[in-house]
DNA sequence: GTCTATAGAAAGATAGAC
DNA sequence: GTCTATCTTTCTATAGAC
């Protein structure tokens, strides 16, 4: 059959993305080469002129989840900052994110999965989470060091991936509100000790 | 080979502390039911005589190791409250708590893990989950459905899962020591609205 | 109840045709 | 580069001796 590097790159970012969603849905063992190769559309033998291994394909998956997942698209540039934090933590501790149809927020879905990882896949992770605080602190105006914008994100990703795990939906939404809430609160409070 | 229904029950009990380590260690999927009965100094075929499959003994697991781990072993009733409050909170989010060898906090370390399981496995989670909110309320004299009580167990969940995850030893712990001291201020804030 | 042995299925990785 | 076919390993679960 045909194909160019162009034509590859393209089936390339399929799998990524293919990846993306059914990792962060299903976690690294849950989600087989087969499943992904499918879900792009092809078939599995063809995966090794791509990547050298499932691992490999995993960290990739995870920057991509990230770039497509609740937490970067935030289009509304028309808002004050105040306000795109506000709509940020409103997105992102919703049932919407725990049911989307786009990639999940790899580090709330992915968070205790990446820990049993190599220390490629961990590093991405670490990256994704910097610059999370990064985004965070810019919109609240703090160093992505400061104490509570380290623990706000800590809030967020916890909330959401003990959301997941819950067996009960009231204690869910709950819990989900009181992240929300909490959190703008922490990051308005007039308490310079944090 | 003698043996009594007592002896059993020991056996019994044997494997489910071996599965309450390992598989806070590693997950679910990166734990074999031969690695559990190894290490329960015993043989696999014999695991069946005990339990119906993996998962059951998955979500046995759970409660146990929530009961042995640094969570649940507070012993200084001399402290008031507010420094038994504290302590929980140094002692969950420290560097120890992530290299223990006693089992971990299964809520921080098989969060993601037990979002993929079956509803046996998220009962068990989420009555573990239950439990902690109800002790941490006690201290703080709060309800365990109050905004921030449910805030800070999803911070101090999500601190110790992602500290877990991440890369960079200065970002790590640097978050942990957020968590902690945020962690307080959330509790003694002179907010009503909280 | 615990052991050894093994059936049966799933999945990562490779070989070779086109 | 992508396909079909297969090798190999690993693991859950079962069978049968003691």
């Amino acid at each position: 059959m045909a194909w160019s590097p162009e034509k590859k790159q393209l089936t390339r970012q399929r799998i990524v993305q293919s990846a993306a969603h059914l990792f962060t849905a299903k976690g690294f063992d849950g989600v087989s080469i087969d499943d992904i190769m499918r879900h792009a559309q092809l078939t599995r033998g063809g995966f090794y002129a791509h990547f050298p291994s499932k691992e490999a394909l995993y960290s990739e998956a995870i920057t991509s989840a990230a770039s497509l997942s609740v937490a970067s698209k935030m289009p509304d540039a028309a808002l004050s900052d105040s306000q795109r934090l506000q709509q940020l933590l409103k997105a992102y501790l919703s049932e919407e994110h725990l049911n989307a149809t786009r990639p999940y927020c790899p580090l709330a879905f992915l968070a205790t999965d990446v820990a049993h990882q190599n220390d490629e896949v961990r590093g991405a992770y670490t990256k994704v989470y910097k610059r999370l605080a990064i985004y965070i602190a810019d919109l609240a105006e703090y160093s992505p060091n400061s104490e509570r914008v380290l623990a706000l994100t800590a809030m967020m990703i916890g909330g959401v991936a003990l959301a997941r795990s819950l067996n009960d939906e009231r204690t869910r939404s709950k819990l989900l509100a009181a992240c929300e809430k909490v959190g703008m609160q922490m990051i308005h409070a007039d308490e310079p000790s944090l």
